[in-house]
DNA sequence: TAGTGGTCTAGACCACTCT
DNA sequence: GAGTGGTCTAGACCACTAG
């Protein structure tokens, strides 16, 4: 009966509505703003509800819009150059361009054994006993990424023996102590790698979001003289962050927006 | 009237449900395997379809699951490690553990005025004239991601000037003249970054994913003496993807699972 | 043709924030 | 209490793949 053309892979509706809200909010609205509700929308564009928050979700993930419970939906600020440096304790490594004031909180250091998985990663036999420190590192008063920093105790022999301390001010020294003693190591090469994750429940709670946010998960490979020395773990919000891999001093330009180019094209 | 305990923050079905799938997954299934389909699933665990799809969502995005649309949900394999690299045209960059058999396929190349974001970006006047290779990086044998190359006319002047070259061997052999002058420079200098992005529908295609597809969105700037001479934008498929940022040669230990790592805590 | 995942709907209720 | 986003349901239909 005539099918007129050949169906030509018709666009989702949501993805349609994506790109519509997408080119509207950069037309009309600025960061910080809090465009139309969830229920008004889907009204104006004749769509049920989770169709619409479907859409949303996307410009979600792509970090243009940022949702508050109780609150409403915010065009979110542009994403925070984090650069994801060599420094093992360093508190601030200011790159031009790239975010200052980025500083790390200490949380948690424990020494405990080795789990299979871990022990695989760092090289060395099951159980054997691992210093651990979690920290955050806030940035311009944010909370931006949870690290899990493992030290394997034979890496770092000249630790004081201390049995088992939690809380106050001794597990801060504690984690002080380990820091200090890897850096003195004098780390001489790391490999590092990005991929995509989701947060958990406690880091979540860390990273103050949801459970399934969305993360950059960074693992970094510490060494010393091509031997393994420490694992460190980060999960990076991924609605937030740009992670940075300069070549510090070389060159640092001006920032990229690479969605506008991408969209722009 | 003794409400009992304070609430808790009751934890969404759907992130129950995904802890206990990805669970199950591990325990039963090995990758490749088809898990049974989401009518069953969901009749099996007394939720709707739709919650179950949302706990299938959060799996798919931490790279755990493959969802084919007529066939099934698929046990993922473990995501590839990628270098992310120096050499700017060079075909193979191998790393031990890392992926072998990289290879680029030149897609496109066009000499256009540069965009105003993208005259920005790199520096340039707006309306000078670039050179934009596209090409697709092609990993054992899998599409893994699209780049757009740019270089400004004014960075490479010993090339031919030919006006408008498109398609066929013609375009090929173009390309590569880009890439070939750009190596000549001997760039000294380099700044990448990523975040998280989506895919739209171009881009997508190339990737042979659908629009909306996750991806981990790769800027480089390449310098010489400190002058941006090429902007490379590469999206890589997020889901298959784990980018490597090794300083190659030191360490290249064995590839690390986050995930195991992170979950076994 | 049967079975799969993908999209969409209309409606309900909950958790949170602000006033 | 009013308004927001977050979760969940039950059902429908579509697009794709396979035998």
């Amino acid at each position: 009966m005539g099918q007129g053309q050949p169906a030509a892979a018709p666009e989702p509706k949501y993805w349609h509505l994506r790109t519509v809200l997408l080119r509207t909010i950069e037309a009309e609205f600025s960061t910080g703003q809090v465009i139309p509700n969830e229920r008004e929308l889907s009204a104006r564009f004749g769509v049920a509800r989770a169709t619409l928050r479907q859409a949303l979700d996307q410009l979600e993930l792509e970090g243009r819009l940022v949702r508050r419970r109780g609150i409403g939906t915010l065009i979110a600020a542009p994403r925070v150059g984090i650069p994801v440096g060599s420094p093992v304790g360093g508190p601030a490594e200011n790159g031009p361009g790239s975010a200052g004031g980025s500083t790390w909180r200490t949380v948690d250091c424990v020494s405990a054994p080795a789990s299979a998985q871990l022990a695989l990663a760092l090289g060395i036999p099951a159980g054997e006993t691992v210093h651990t420190v979690r920290r955050l590192r806030v940035v311009q008063g944010r909370t931006m990424a949870a690290e899990s920093l493992h030290v394997p105790e034979s890496a770092v022999p000249h630790l004081p023996a201390v049995p088992r301390v939690v809380g106050g001010t001794a597990e801060q020294d504690r984690a002080k102590s380990v820091l200090r003693q890897l850096e003195r190591l004098g780390v001489d090469g790391e490999s590092r790698s990005v991929e995509l994750g989701v947060a958990e429940a406690e880091e979540a709670a860390l990273l103050e979001r949801p459970p399934g946010t969305p993360v950059l998960v960074v693992t970094i490979q510490y060494a010393v003289a091509g031997r393994l020395v420490a694992l460190a773990l980060s999960t990076y919000r991924a609605d937030t962050c740009k992670l940075t891999f300069g070549e510090m001093g070389k060159v640092e330009v001006t920032p990229v927006q690479a969605g506008a180019i991408r969209t722009a094209s």
